[in-house]
RNA sequence: GGCUGGGUGGCAGAGUGGUUAUGCAGCGGCCUGCAAAGCCGUCUACCUCGGUUCGACUCCGGGCCCAGCCUCCA
């Protein structure tokens, strides 16, 4: 029984599908100006990884997953400006690289992946909606805005009261706003700005707007699961229901999922702090299933602290499950889904709001049950629980790499000093020598490739060797 | 200032009213020509002060400290 905390009621609850046969998720995706960082990893990871859960749950027929994709907004038309060319170049520059990046990480295509440029004619039929409603109007400057004194809910989600919101201003007031928490649906375009024609004259959509039409047009009204960065949670879901349930006048979304934030020296890495480090670059320096391995071994709710030794331990971590499953004659298929007390237990961890560090120690736990029965001799028992190991690993994408491309590759930064080919060959030069029982120069070849990374372990006439 | 969440062993990171998290690192043993890997064993914990309780790291209250949100941000 699977059990997620909502951000809106601030418990874990159980989770009951609106629809059991078409379990609906949406999750604010990127806005597409720059590379993607560890924080966008985070994200992509730990959603990733729910849609892998509940495909197991219901099937993969039976669960959809939006999650968009928001290529028009101030930022982009500035960055696209600084660098000198059109914005669609730029956006479907990052979409690519985006996807890129997702890919390498294991994340599998979302169902559905819309586009706020693509989407329009819900974006304008809804604040259309809101204006006959009366829950927008027009500004002085053209804008058209949200009023949120018509929505009384409005601060649920994020906790605030409204009052205290007034008290906290910080922002330069907005004078053409009646209110200055409202925000905007519509933004009047300036001179050479992108624009698209509406029935406010021309201009773009306010940033919330595009996912409360998106998500409702691509999942209905009602759906199971909106899930974003915590840094989402006020002000852009918060006007998310505000808009959505103005607009619909039904509940938008029964659980809110919010993933923590990653941090660099204990600060949170962002764009403005200009702390972050993009995907890109650290696949440059670690395998990709050590970053998501990394992602995972923390729970989706808490901080992620990102630093070398996080990485090189995920590394280590991995290198251990890995091992146990080298010599196995696994079937290429994952085939029927198997189980055991052990499997229960893993279920058990990730139905606990997905707690993916606890399902992590069931899977170590099983790495060390199959070396005992290897070492046993229980060649057929070792298979089986091997399977099961890389099953379960498969739910939180990991563990799917062939055991001996990960043990010599995984984790090699740039061209290794020794291809595979030249360590082989020393391999040989080194088993001749032990043959003769020449233990020096036996020894003298090993080290010579421990200082070029390779590590070598004897095992029952068979030399093994890995990168460290 | 308001509102959230958190303070666990050398590091990372779960969890629980009384019994081993787990990984990395350390130590001892087995195995090995020696190693490595693996297996077995083992040392370092639960911010602080009160309260509830037979018993609290776990529940309640005060304090201290940290992070996040209140502004674009995953």
């Amino acid at each position: 029984m699977l059990h997620i905390y909502n951000s809106l009621t601030r418990k874990k609850e159980l989770f009951k599908p609106i629809d059991a046969d078409n379990v609906r998720m949406y999750v604010c995706g990127m806005t597409v100006y720059d590379y993607c960082h560890i924080g966008h990893a985070r994200v992509l990871v730990v959603f990733d990884m729910v849609y892998r859960y509940l495909r197991h749950l219901y099937g993969g027929e039976h669960v959809t997953y939006v999650r968009n994709v928001t290529d028009i907004d101030d930022k982009i038309i500035k960055r696209a400006q600084e660098k000198g060319e059109t914005y669609t170049d730029l956006t479907s520059h990052f979409i690519a690289a985006m996807h890129e990046d997702a890919r390498a990480l294991g994340v599998r295509p979302p169902s559905g992946e819309p586009r706020a440029t693509a989407s329009m004619e819900q974006i304008i039929s809804m604040i259309q909606i809101l204006m006959e409603k009366g829950y927008a109007y027009k500004g002085s400057n053209g804008d058209v805005f949200y009023d949120i004194s018509r929505f009384s809910p409005y601060g649920r989600l994020s906790g605030k009261r409204i009052a205290e919101l007034r008290s906290g201003e910080r922002v330069a007031v907005e004078e053409a706003k009646d209110d200055p928490l409202d925000f905007v649906l519509w933004k009047a375009a300036k001179p050479g700005e992108p624009c698209w024609d509406s029935p406010w004259g021309k201009g773009r959509p306010g940033w919330h707007i595009e996912c409360s039409a998106m998500s409702t047009h691509c999942l209905g009204d009602h759906f199971d699961i909106h899930g974003g960065g915590l840094d989402l949670q006020f002000p852009h879901h918060e006007n998310e229901i505000a808009q959505s349930e103005a607009a619909t006048g039904c509940k938008f979304v029964n659980y809110w999922m919010h993933n923590g934030f990653v941090r660099v020296d204990d600060e949170k890495m962002s764009k403005s702090l200009g702390n972050f480090f993009t995907i890109r670059d650290v696949l440059q320096q670690y395998d990709a299933e050590v970053v998501r391995y990394f992602i995972l071994a923390s729970h989706y709710r808490s901080p992620l602290n990102y630093s070398d030794q996080q990485l090189d331990n995920a590394r280590a971590a991995l290198i251990t499950l890995y091992t146990s499953l080298r010599d196995l004659d696994l079937p290429v298929e994952p085939g029927d889904v198997v189980s055991n007390s052990t499997a229960q237990r893993f279920y058990a961890a990730l139905n606990d709001d997905f707690n993916t560090p606890e399902a992590m120690a069931v899977l170590f736990e099983l790495a060390r049950e199959i070396n005992r029965l290897q070492s046993g001799g229980q060649t057929a028992e070792a298979v089986r629980q091997g399977a099961i190991l890389r099953q379960l690993g498969g739910l939180l994408g990991l563990l799917q790499n062939s055991p001996q491309r990960f043990l010599q590759h995984g984790g090699v930064v740039g061209v290794p000093a020794l291809d595979d080919e030249q360590i082989e060959q020393q391999i040989a030069a080194r088993n001749r020598a032990r043959e003769a029982k020449q233990w020096a120069e036996a020894d003298r070849i090993r080290d010579a490739l421990k200082t070029k990374g390779v590590i070598l372990e004897d095992d029952a006439g068979v030399t093994r060797w890995r990168r460290e």
